[in-house]
DNA sequence: GTTGACAGGCGTACACCGTACACCTATGGT
DNA sequence: ACCATAGGTGTACGGTGTACGCCTGTCAAC
């Protein structure tokens, strides 16, 4: 007889992915092996090869998963809403997983996801009026931002497991910052109102995003009116 | 007698660091370990970690030495000359060394190297007459377009392993990618000027990475000019 | 039915990784 | 003359990705 406990569902390409995004949800990035992930399907781990060549296009699936929560496009709105507007999705989409960033950033590879996704954002140039040749430019001038994120230079990225160091200690290490780091020292106490006991607890890493596109879009809007083009030579 | 052959000149710090800089430039990041730079030191793994305590402390360490290749400020320039030059100085340190990118995009840590690096930019947009508030927020836009990079979307990343495929098999995928994306292939036409078998040649990264980067600066003068605060409620 | 191909899960094995720990030894200050 | 110590050694452990061969349940063709 099959029954007794119902067989376990069997794989698939889909089922393998979800899990590893799941798995790396939960655990982190670096502790997604192929035998943790394997253990937690039930399986062994050579059963995932059957569904993934190897782990990069493990990875690869697990980005495309992500990037599948992007949302479509808006025909109806002008090119520079539209952008941003999917921009700022592809942020959050990103972001709904912490570990998507490293994963994205570290492949190299242009699935037919990523190509379908680069594609329209294009689109939504040309059909503002942007030259292909500005198109190109400003695609490139995207850069990451596309993907929603930018290097967090002021994360601080606080260690909990670092020695507590005690009052003294703290307060020549901020004496000593003050001294070889004077502007970045006066940038956070903007950022943070003079209030620099919250220094550690980041900027508005949303605003942040925002003002670069929105200078970046801005710039775009300009070129655009002004017919720019890069003929160069 | 100590004669005979020369003893083995004493590792350092440096000396390590060096070595696995030119062990990355010639392997790849991916194939440096401990094990393997060791044996290029003609020393055994576990004499390597004397000098730095772990391998996340070697990349590092790495970095540091990568951006010790920055050129030093010049204070002669007014700030938008001295920015766009300490940049672009930065990128050309980075791009020396073809892994430096990935391993400065995966360490998160701050050290005394990069804060200097960032504190010398911020230093010069403050003396620019940006204010604090606006120096911060820039600083952040700029992003990894600090580190000399963005994500090179059009790179082909032509794989010479992969298999050949016959002229069919390419027309038919041409075809193919030219109906699903149709705007990636117009600005990549642009691209190249119509030289469609250019197409994987790439594009002057350098151009665009200089596109976006004056993109930005235009905008943060503009921004400077009107006395932009962000004041935000 | 019977058969045979085959998709998919299993087990073993290998080479490699980072690094903890104990040990040895040459060096330099006292 | 002493001994602490910095720095190189050797062994060992638990992890990794994955090549290779086997076994089994499913299903189409006869």
């Amino acid at each position: 007889m099959t029954g007794g406990t119902t067989r376990r569902a069997p794989l698939s390409r889909d089922r393998v992915l979800d899990a590893a995004v799941a798995l790396a949800d939960a655990v982190g990035i670096e502790a997604l092996s192929m035998r943790r992930l394997a253990q937690e399907l039930g399986v062994v781990p050579m059963a995932l090869y059957k569904h993934v060549a190897n782990k990069d296009e493990l990875l690869d699936g697990m980005v495309d998963v992500v990037l599948g929560g992007i949302d479509p496009a808006d025909a109806s709105l002008d090119w520079r809403e539209a952008v941003r507007r999917r921009v700022l999705s592809a942020r959050e989409a990103v972001l709904r997983h912490p570990w998507a960033r490293k994963a994205i950033e570290s492949r190299t590879s242009r699935t037919p996801v990523v190509l379908a996704y680069m594609d329209s954002l294009a689109g939504m140039f040309r059909a503002g009026g942007f030259s292909p040749d500005l198109t190109h430019h400003v695609m490139h001038a995207l850069g990451n931002r596309m993907w929603g994120f930018s290097p967090e230079l002021f994360e601080e990225a606080r260690d909990p497991s670092a020695p507590a160091s005690s009052p003294e200690q703290q307060q020549a290490m901020a004496a000593e910052f003050a001294e070889r780091f004077p502007h970045i020292l006066e940038i956070a106490t903007a950022a943070t109102s003079g209030d620099l006991s919250r220094v550690g607890g980041g900027c508005d890493e949303q605003f942040e995003f925002e003002f670069a596109l929105d200078v970046l879009l801005d710039g775009f809007e300009r070129l655009r009116e002004q017919g720019w083009t890069s003929r160069r030579g």
